[in-house]
DNA sequence: TTGAATACTGTACAGATTTACAGTATAGTT
DNA sequence: AACTATACTGTAAATCTGTACAGTATTCAA
């Protein structure tokens, strides 16, 4: 635990976290004496010194507007939280599922995958048995070509479908994943068509 | 629209964002100087004269470290851009698929599911007829009970797994969603049984 | 009652920093 | 050919800034 700040030494600190959200700078020594009418700088420097000893903030030296306020006091505004929704290990026998000590990684989609990246909600039964189901989202990484037998967004006259690619010649082969379905052919003399991205990631919200 | 800058002027206002995003301070000119090996700090303020008339930063006259970066260039860094990864919707016969017009919204799992989320990893195929694959993550809200047919991670003597639960009197029945496993009989006066929380969500990364 | 921490004033100075002014040179526009 | 913008060097003054040192006063714990 860190030592408490007195009411004075907080407001000081206070200011010096109000000034960098609200105004994105850090305050000089001689600004924040000019802030609570200190006639002195000698009395920031002192505040100072305590707040630093007692670790919320830190100094570059010689540097000026060099106060470097703690990581753990931005929250939100900077150094961000981890990320994401924290992915749980095995838990040891017995031991809480929710122990902080089981805790992998953490998940979060615009971790995961990239600038490049979009999603698409799936409509129909055609991929069922690729584990891609009605209402799904597929997460899609946008390139312009894949490699036979990879599933990907294909667009065809401005139609969006998933299916798993086949391209042969002069044609594409749209291949569902569903026993009842057949594979659809594209002519590509015929039919505008072009990949909008491959499919990396598929998400389900269930709900009932 | 905002007059480009040139490629010099990027480079320095580029810096100049670098700083602030990675070291948390406006550089002051002697610091850009330095940085682009200028012998003259007057090189900087040229630059950054013609950066402030195009209109990208703002200077506060006279203060150290006063360069003020407009609005419009703080991405992410503050002013946050909306989280996730785009949902795009159906798009308009031959219009671009990633077009912003069709955005429908954000996927990002710590803003579909809160706090009390965890994810866990699935081993087994025990679950594929449900869609939730071996390797999958499951998306779990921490909850000690769920109704009867709904799909949990149940704790069973220390061991989680992902089943669909079943409670009758004394026993709990975790029933799989493969034809080819037994559901699975737990006498919760013999084996120690709770709950830790009901699956609502699956994703899955495909690789390859 | 001695000491340490807090909470200031006041002064001073070295070095950091902005800003200004005087140049040089090149490229593109009018 | 004159003009403007770009892209620098060099120098120097004005002011900003951090830091140091010398005090004063109060409060609280040892």
């Amino acid at each position: 635990m860190m030592k408490p700040l007195t009411s004075k030494q907080q407001e000081i600190f206070d200011f010096i976290l109000d000034c960098i959200k609200n105004e994105n700078y850090t305050p000089t020594m001689r600004e924040i004496a000019e802030q609570f009418g200190f006639k002195s700088v000698n009395s920031v420097n002192d505040h100072l010194t305590a707040i630093e000893r007692k670790g919320y903030v830190s100094r570059r030296h010689g540097a000026s507007r060099g106060i470097v306020v703690s990581d753990e006091f931005f929250d939100g505004t900077d150094s961000e939280d981890e990320p994401g929704i924290p992915i749980l290990g095995k838990t040891a026998a017995g031991a809480p599922i929710t122990a902080i000590e089981n805790v992998e990684g953490r998940l979060e989609l615009s971790e995961l995958y990239g600038e490049e990246h979009f999603a698409l909600r799936v409509e129909g039964q055609s991929m069922i048995d690729a584990g891609i189901w009605d209402g799904d989202y597929v997460i899609v990484r946008q390139q312009p070509r894949v490699e036979n037998g990879q599933i990907a967004v294909a667009v065809v006259d401005g139609e969006a479908t998933v299916k798993r690619i086949n391209l042969k010649g002069g044609e594409v082969e749209l291949i569902p994943e569903n026993e009842n379905y057949r594979p659809i052919l594209v002519d590509l003399s015929v039919s505008e068509f072009y990949i909008a991205g491959k499919v990396v990631g598929v998400h389900r919200v269930i709900r009932s």
